[in-house]
DNA sequence: ACAAAAGTGTTCGATCTACACCCATGT
DNA sequence: ACATGGGTGTAGATCGAACACTTTTGT
């Protein structure tokens, strides 16, 4: 079975997706426990989408998913189950979609807008023929929901996105060259790289993208990469030990024909800045 | 009929509810209809709860609703239509439980934590035995909630806050004298008041509280009073206009027996600087 | 020796902090 | 004239931005 997509490039997808299930519902069986059941488990009416965000080598890129039923992309997302906090929610939510683990994902804002969900996105009808999927209309999926809009980032070239049962595909675009997306995804991904953008130095999120000892020159690429700008080379050792971001190893890497540069590590001294920022509540 | 609470202090209140009812609500009959039908309405399993600041003349308060059937007080709060916009709601939700109009509401976080909260807190069986709650048990408003965080400020000579047909009572406390919050509501104020301080000199958030032309003396008593810390009275001025958020008029206003003060307007030049933080989206 | 990348210091302007006295007015 | 609160300026420290050359190493 094959379904087929255009993205804003107009490039045509075809992904035969009957080769990929879902770890834990490996069945059209349990596929339709979900959809009849599923709200004995998870809370209705609340889903939490994530922005991932994935840099490599220069590069930016977002983890995007194609969903059955939609000729479209959106943001990897779930419901959150009765038992969890909303953070565990989503830690699980994107190791389901996408099989990637350990993030350290951040809630940035909570989107619920009636018009979010453009119902004539999602094509019921043609969804309902899916396997699975027959008992979908009516059901506690299809009511109105508010997301929880949850950002991480993460070493792209580290991790190989898994699309699970009810992804058509799940992969890494290029920031730039990201289709538009279904629902307010568009709006959630800008949202979410505004905020990782005023939070990159007060909080330790760069420490996901780089071996645990890295060189001035790797950090600095990040920095520039996820900032879209140049960074001057004096200023930003310095800006950065000064935060208390980062310490001076006695080591050097050798590697090419140069001088062997010296590594440093992230400091764990994670909210140091940002909770300076906070002021002591009486 | 009465009811009882203690707050931190071991005061007791003893409070006739009944003198009270919900403008739009105002017989049991509606009351009844809302736990039964209000889900057609309302979007279930997700609330929004307000931490509504108060200012006047160097005191900083806290409106804090009591509810009826908890033996203790919260913030108040409500649910959302499906037909608006999160900012609406919470509108519309401040209005509802205290009369309060015209806030600037800012979403600040969603809480959704499992044990948010505790069951324990709310009296059911008694809670049934008050006209119109009969049906409460297994209404779609026992099910588990997540709430979304909005925060606004407001000077509380302005508004006398008029409890609805839920509440019991909604009054102004002291910041310091806050009484316990049920559920996770003391947290929520805690990360409402951090949130406000931090946006304070980026958000027009001050404008609310002060005259449409106000003296430097009353913008130095709101910002000392809401950052709980002594501000130099000579660079705190050079500050806001630095940042543009006040402009000098040429009127002074003649009070005492004094020189007479100059006359400030707040610059609606709102965003400026949380703007240029905000680094363009490519 | 040369190519390639690493590393480093100073100056200037802007901003923040600390600090104390004179001014205008009403009674 | 005096009590009350309003208003102002400067010096020093700190921070951020701009800017170019020397060092190390492998081939």
């Amino acid at each position: 079975m094959k379904i087929h997509a255009k993205n804003l490039f107009g490039k045509i997808y075809q992904i035969d997706f009957l080769n990929y299930f879902y770890p834990t519902m490996d069945t059209h069986k349990e596929l339709e426990d979900f959809i009849v059941n599923g709200s004995k488990t998870y809370i209705p009416h609340i889903s939490l989408d994530c922005a991932i965000f994935g840099y490599h080598d220069h590069q930016l890129k977002i983890l995007i998913s194609m969903l059955k039923g939609l000729d479209g992309f959106c943001l990897p997302g779930g419901y959150i189950k009765r038992t969890e906090t909303l953070d565990e929610a989503a830690g699980r939510i994107v190791k389901e979609r996408s099989a990637i683990t350990g993030l350290y994902l951040q809630q940035y804002k909570t989107f619920g807008d009636p018009d979010r969900v453009k119902w004539s996105d999602l094509d019921t009808e043609k969804l309902m023929k899916l396997p699975g999927f027959k008992k979908l209309k009516n059901s506690w999926l299809m009511d109105q929901t508010i997301s929880i809009g949850y950002y991480a980032i993460t070493d792209f070239s580290l991790v190989k996105p898994q699309p699970d049962f009810m992804s058509v595909s799940c992969a890494w675009f290029d920031i730039e060259k990201m289709p538009d997306l279904l629902f307010d995804h568009n709006q959630m991904v800008s949202e979410a790289l505004q905020t990782l953008r005023l939070q990159l130095y007060y909080y330790p999120i760069a420490g996901k993208l780089l071996p645990k000892k890295f060189t001035l020159t790797e950090i600095h690429a990040v920095y520039e990469t996820l900032l879209n700008k140049r960074l001057d080379i004096r200023n930003f050792p310095k800006k950065l030990i000064f935060l208390g971001l980062i310490n001076k190893l006695n080591e050097k890497r050798n590697i090419g024909p140069h001088r062997a540069p010296f590594l440093y590590t992230f400091n764990n001294r994670k909210y140091k800045k940002a909770l300076e920022l906070g002021i002591d509540l009486s």
